[in-house]
RNA sequence: GCGUCCGUAGCUCAGCUGGAUAGAGUGCCGGACUUCGAAUCCGUGGGUCGCAGGUUCGAAUCCUGCCGGGCGCGCCA
């Protein structure tokens, strides 16, 4: 199987092949129409061939269109129920009902995607936060877009292992170990293990400004630790163990989780290893006393350090470790590194350097814009800092009070489900509906925004529809509709239904999970304005039961779309 | 300087594997609930798609140059 546009590229190409047999068009393209009173599909390859077939469009068109109906009609389920050459020279065609019916059903069981049967596993890195440090926003766009293009590849059919690159290793293990021992508040620490550990880092930073032997006494820290000491090996364990308890709930609330926390120091004693292959493969020069790793003129990449003069390894060379490891580990279809767009020089180089060593694999800088505020750049030096569990906290209150003033008698528990669901869903909304390329600026009206192009509209729509199959007495699948003639609504509404399969296509080739919001947004468009406009439980049998149809399957697959984003449906809200 | 991303309605943004009159949200104004959930819908107004060339039957979309802004650029991650 395949998307039904796929179908129909198959059978145009046939088409013109057999018409036009000594055309080059090695494609045609079949795309859904823009306006669906023009048809559901239409093909354009005939305005392409013009020149070289010597021919006006609209005739081409003619032939393509008549051969490719004659191929239709000898195939088990025919797809074009009507057909008509429109404008220059477009092919616009109306879909089978029939056809209609079982691909929304096939799409909703995934049979529509090609297979991926003999691929591996598809790696995907994100979310990485910082050990002993809270999680703000600046930590929600690669954490969201991750997990939803984790689930959009799992939807797609591929195994996928979603790692959770944690900031584990540095030399802020120093710091905190020298401010642990001095000023450390045990009971804040027990409170709130994280907040405690920034306290003391920032009053490090304070204190060392006067006082350099505490630099001196951090490095020697830091020393031992790399060097095995048990004391600062148990303490180093305790700092990330509660600052992972803390990040656990925050996964948690949003409803994310990994399938592995590999952190930098996971890679920590296969370094000396990558640098044995560097200069093995002749790739390392030495400048300053550091080993680098010199580009060829037309990569305009300046040089990658791989070893700082004083020994230590740097960033590249542990994810240089990382690649060697999860090609060995996972022979990986795909490697997806999910980080800001601040880092997409750093990935060249890591992944120039990879490709230099023979460590091939298929890997994606997945990149985003920052987050930022209206006024200015994000910063967390400037103090302007919010943190998630604070933004969700908003979130979950701010929908909380609505629910309670829409949906009073409610019982309380419930409203409480529904203000965490409808919170979260909105916050992380915010994030995946924006085009992950621009930077986003954070503005707390539009987060906590729930109406217009947010997802509490997609979730009303889907509690909507269910209220109305509840009054219907509808529970699980209704049969394929029998009603023909539909009205313009009812016309878009379908035309919107059959391009679900293609929008996760796309969001998943170009790694936008926003595509998906963008059509489940159309789709509720569709149908909320549909619903107005058409009475559904008074009208007579067939044309109820079509309706009830188009309610289901709009539920559906606004269910299966926002679980590819990672938002939750509620029943009633 | 080199690299990279962005520039579309007052504001916030979709659309960018080229396709038919450029779309939403928000804001302003007006209309629709004794009727399937009004967190909704319908209507009015709002545009040199940064600028200039080029490719094409066709360009917001591709190419080149320029203008404006964000970010990155050897021992942080």
């Amino acid at each position: 199987m395949d998307l039904i546009t796929r179908q129909l590229e198959d059978l145009f190409l046939k088409a013109v092949q057999k018409v036009f047999p000594d055309a080059s068009c090695a494609a045609a393209v079949v795309q859904f129409t823009k306006d669906p009173g023009l048809g559901d599909v239409q093909c354009n390859s005939a305005m392409a061939l013009a020149r070289e077939v010597k021919d006006s469009p609209r005739n081409i068109a003619g032939k393509i269109a008549a051969a490719a109906q004659e191929l239709d009609g000898i195939r088990p389920l025919k797809l074009i129920s009507s057909l008509e050459i429109a404008g220059p020279g477009f092919i616009n065609m109306r879909l089978d009902h029939q056809a209609v019916w079982k691909y929304l059903a096939d799409q909703n069981e995934g049979r529509v995607y090609p297979s991926v049967e003999n691929e591996g596993p598809v790696v995907i890195d994100y979310s990485a936060p910082n050990i002993a440090k809270r999680m703000h926003i600046g930590h929600l766009r690669s954490t969201i877009i991750g997990d939803s293009l984790k689930r959009i590849y799992r939807h797609l059919g591929y195994t996928v292992v979603a790692d959770n690159h944690v900031g584990d290793w540095g030399t802020q293990f120093g710091k905190l170990i020298v401010g642990y021992h001095r000023w450390l508040d045990k009971t804040a620490y027990a409170e709130s293990p994280i907040e405690e550990l920034e306290r003391i880092y920032v009053k490090f930073e304070q204190e060392s400004v006067n006082d350099e032997t505490l630099l001196s006494e951090a490095r020697n820290e830091l020393k031992k630790l790399q060097d095995g000491d048990e004391q600062n090996t148990a303490l180093w364990h305790e700092f990330i163990d509660s600052s992972m308890r803390e990040y656990e709930k925050i996964y948690s609330r949003l409803g994310i989780t990994f399938d592995t926390h590999r952190g930098e120091s996971f890679y920590h004693d296969m370094m000396s290893g990558v640098i044995a292959d560097l200069k093995e493969k002749e790739l390392l020069a030495e400048s300053d006393g550091a080993l680098v790793v010199f580009f060829a003129d037309d990569e305009h990449l300046h040089p990658c350090i791989v070893r700082k003069q004083d020994g230590a390894y740097l960033y590249a060379t542990s994810d240089l470790a990382c690649i060697k490891r999860r090609i060995d580990e996972y022979h990986p279809r795909k490697i997806i590194y999910v980080t800001d767009d601040r880092q997409i020089t750093h990935f060249k180089q890591v992944f120039n350097i990879a490709e230099r060593l023979g460590w091939t694999v298929e890997r994606e800088h997945v990149y985003f814009g920052v987050m930022k505020f209206t006024d200015g750049h994000f910063s967390s030096r400037k103090g302007n800092v919010i943190y998630l569990s604070h933004l969700l906290d908003e979130a979950e209150k701010r929908a909380f009070e609505i629910v309670t003033e829409k949906n009073p008698a409610l019982p309380e528990e419930e409203r409480k489900d529904i203000a965490r669901v409808v919170g979260t869903g909105a916050v992380k909304y915010f994030d995946l509906s924006q085009n992950r390329t621009s930077n986003i600026i954070f503005e707390w009206d539009k987060v906590l925004s729930f109406e217009g192009n947010t997802s509490p509209y997609l979730q009303y729509v889907y509690a909507r529809i269910q209220s109305v199959l509840k009054k219907a007495g509808v529970n699980g699948e209704l049969p394929p509709p029998s009603e023909t003639e539909f009205t313009e609504g009812e016309q878009k509404l379908v035309h919107s239904l059959l391009q679900f399969s293609s929008a996760v296509v796309q969001a998943a080739a170009s790694y936008k999970p926003n595509v998906i919001a963008d059509y489940i947004y159309d789709l509720s468009q569709s149908f909320n304005s549909f619903y107005n406009s058409h009475p559904i439980l008074k009208e007579e049998e067939t044309k109820r039961d079509f309706r009830l149809y188009l309610c289901s399957e709009t539920a559906r697959v606004i269910k299966n779309g926002l679980e590819l984003l990672g938002i939750e449906v509620l029943e009633r809200m």
